[in-house]
DNA sequence: GAGCTCATTGCGCACTTGTCCAACAGCCGG
DNA sequence: CCGGCTGTTGGACAAGTGCGCAATGAGCTC
């Protein structure tokens, strides 16, 4: 394969590991996937990564970092909470489709296994309770919704997305992703003392 | 080994399997090591089911099985709805030990891999779901509580319960099992309109 | 006690895994 | 034009994986 400078060669490992990762599943890439997957040898690898744990951390941080940036961006655009909010279900929506939730799902499961994906994946995660947290303490601020404790009812919403999620998932037939999100938008407007409907024009087809 | 009958060392295999993937994990749990553990062969696991899928799925509904059947327990011996709840909550507390989490954890991520996994996971997930959505159902019957929609908040009560588990489990330093439980009971509360405080007698010290 | 069934063995097979490393090749400074 | 740096190769390596199968022998039936 032809020489690449150091970085982009690194970017170019993270991709193909994602790419990879997102047909079979984080815990089932093996380094010769990601190797072939861009025409190289499995050697090379190595030789920007000290172990498979880290190559999988960086495929998994990219993956969600992406997703987690196109959000950040989504919600920055509007100008009040309800209308942040929103924007957080709808991006959620359309960016998150199975295959990308079942990353995280191998994420958590493997985190106690890999140490690398464990530090990314909880990062990550407090990321997104944060994006939450502080759209509902400043709307808490300037008295557009209600909330005792902001950072708990984030946890509250992220945790029942994930948990919904997760039987779409993993079991392929108990709930669909509309209802989910019904019951996820409709729930956070109770928790945040909003009138029903508020969120509800974000609901997915 | 000592020759069994067919059905003692079925259950022995998986009461094997169940104790190497506490302490691995199920998805770290090989032919070997289950065979170790019980102190045959390897051979042997093979004779009495047809491939590591089936056992790590029987490992998967013994441990999982068990927690429902404990559970299912204690709500019959109460009479009423809210206490029934109260049990739900008291034993899923104290039976479902963060290892004991982390093997729904591998289950739901390999279930994608593993049919039969899938398959034990996806029904043993329904059981607890239908569990509490009689209880709730029942409540609703004789006016103890409300709710326009039993099933779906038996999912939305599971799902926030899973969803917050794992953030215990997957991070270990995110959230503790006691806040979670205090959430997952109020918002029980809200979600099926009981009087603050009905279910906190049952929050784990 | 003979015969036979079948639980159990122990190893082999084909294959995969992550990691390592000697050798190679292309580019850059001299 | 040449020497060395370094990105890259490709295979070796040991340790694993699930699974299959001929051989064994304990315990049952007659």
């Amino acid at each position: 394969m032809a020489r690449m400078s150091p970085g982009d060669r690194r970017q170019a490992i993270v991709d193909a590991a994602l790419k990879v990762a997102l047909r079979k599943g984080l815990a089932a890439t093996t380094v010769r996937d990601v190797a072939t997957e861009m025409g190289t040898s499995s050697g090379l690898i190595h030789h920007y990564f000290d172990s498979m744990d880290e190559v999988l951390a960086a495929a998994f941080e990219q993956a969600a970092g992406n997703d987690l940036a196109i959000t950040t961006a989504a919600m920055a655009a509007e100008l009040v909470a309800v209308g942040k909010l929103r924007a957080f279900f709808r991006t959620y929506a359309s960016t998150d489709q199975d295959w990308a939730f079942q990353l995280w799902l191998d994420a958590w499961a493997e985190a106690s296994r890999r140490p690398a994906l464990r530090r990314t994946s909880q990062r990550l995660n407090v990321a997104w309770q944060q994006l939450l947290a502080t759209t509902i303490h400043n709307g808490v601020a300037d008295g557009s919704l209600e909330s005792p404790d902001p950072d708990a009812a984030a946890w509250r919403i992220i945790s029942l997305l994930d948990g919904l999620s997760l039987q779409v998932v993993a079991h392929r037939s108990t709930l669909d992703r509309a209802t989910v999100f019904n019951w996820v938008t409709r729930t956070t407007e109770v928790e945040l003392a909003l009138p029903t409907g508020a969120l509800t024009a974000s609901v997915p087809v």
